[in-house]
DNA sequence: ACACCATTGTGTGATTGTGACACAATGATA
DNA sequence: TATCATTGTGTCACAATCACACAATGGTGT
């Protein structure tokens, strides 16, 4: 109950500091496994799930905003974010159910009548992430997209208009790099392709995507090979950034 | 000056119903005389021009309030709208160097410090447009996307985002019919594709243009023939919008 | 009334891009 | 050292796109 009373302080202090009606949420995607994951927190005390996010400052960018809550859910600094849409509806939630659902008394609720909220996805490196907690939840685990709980709020909503956009733009920009580790193999940037896309596993013609990814020109082939599979030990490849520049240059103007 | 000091009690009445911080603005795109069009509004005695846009009501969802905005300026009601992005820098604009533009005293500033504005941008049918102006504004007109003046606070930015998102909407999806009226001939379409594609006129081959475009399925070639001009008279389609979702389902899951 | 002319309506062949497909080389494993 | 799943690589068929020409038409101007 001393807990509830501190958390209950914090949020009053933090929502204070904020522009209170404007939050932000983020869809942070990860890639393991052949599967497309999303960093999901636990409430205190309870057993639903949400989406990081958390009030703008009164002082601050927006982007700043979802790099510093970024920041703290991931450890990671540098981070591929895209805003995606803005939520508003005047009936995303009812405040006094979610204040149930979380084991707090109702009457203290804290969550304002109206709320909008500003969406961002981000990609992030799977391998590089450190999920970690803030003083209102006590877990932060990667779920798998296919398998998202019921989330409160309106965060369900959220996170399926974010898989839309990045499957969206997925088709014509080469985000894929940004959820993949700096050398990786052409097998697995396939396997993203078909796992983003909803494909089943080889849908796509292996060397069709190989000679297709290769003509675009912003793929460097490495020396190296990638040992310790069980099989003929295939090419590393490097995603080049500056001839990605390039070729976004020639083929948008 | 009389003048002035009802109007800033207006705004201050209009503030306190609404959510302070955040606002809309909208880019009301139309498509006259084979140029793509923008609708903006110049702020009583200053000649500094801004898009339309207004605050968000308390209890009111966000499209309601882009609806509204839309409906006071241009009479319509059925428009068809679509978000593209929010502005949260926080140094969108300077207050009171405004008010000095608007020829109010600055002290009187009634900008909030920090303001986030959700971009919508419309498509309508020109003609059935009657622009007007706002208790703050004094003529509201269309202007040529190719001159765009410079405008207030960053609207400037946000009218060449939104022309962004609609190019790159266009090519995915069949905008365009918002923006002729019922009946159009398949070469008044192809200007108009050309126009927000930027091509030159006739850069698109007419008869692969209207091949394709028939190709769809979902326009309807009507017994009537367009009259008047001085040629051979050509055949008015209709865009049909069942037709059309059918195909967005064949094509899209 | 008639000739004029810009514009409409329509089909075919050339070119380019995409999708299907097979086999020898390789590197761990047993 | 044999096995076996996986890698690396080129060609042909088909589909989509692009380039292109000519007869018919409906106002215009005399």
């Amino acid at each position: 109950m001393e807990e509830l009373i501190t958390v209950l302080g914090e949020i009053k202090a933090l929502f204070n500091r904020s522009l209170g009606e404007l939050s932000i949420d983020c869809v942070v995607f990860g890639f393991h496994d052949d599967q497309l994951k999303v960093l999901l927190l636990r409430a205190k005390g309870s057993d639903s799930w949400m989406l990081p996010g958390g009030w703008i400052l009164k002082t601050e960018h927006l982007e700043d905003a979802a790099y510093r809550i970024l920041k703290e859910r991931t450890g990671l600094d540098s981070i591929f974010l895209q805003q995606f849409y803005t939520f508003g509806a005047n009936n995303r939630y009812n405040g006094k159910e979610i204040m149930a659902r979380l084991g707090m008394p109702p009457e203290h609720n804290f969550f304002p009548e109206r709320a909008v909220s500003i969406g961002y996805y981000a990609l992030v490196e799977y391998s590089l992430v450190e999920p970690k907690t803030d003083f209102m939840t006590e877990e932060c685990r990667w779920w798998d997209v296919s398998e998202i709980p019921e989330l409160l709020f309106d965060h369900n909503d959220i996170a399926s208009r974010a898989l839309k956009a990045l499957r969206k733009q997925f088709d014509h920009e080469a985000l894929g790099f940004n959820l993949l580790p700096e050398k990786f193999t052409l097998i697995e940037l396939q396997r993203l392709y078909e796992t983003i896309l909803g494909l089943e596993k080889d849908k796509l013609d292996r060397r069709n995507f190989q000679k297709k990814m290769l003509s675009y020109g912003f793929l460097e082939r490495l020396e190296e090979r990638k040992t310790g599979g069980a099989h003929k030990a295939p090419y590393l490849y490097r995603f080049d950034l500056e001839k990605y520049a390039a070729y976004q240059r020639e083929n948008e103007l």
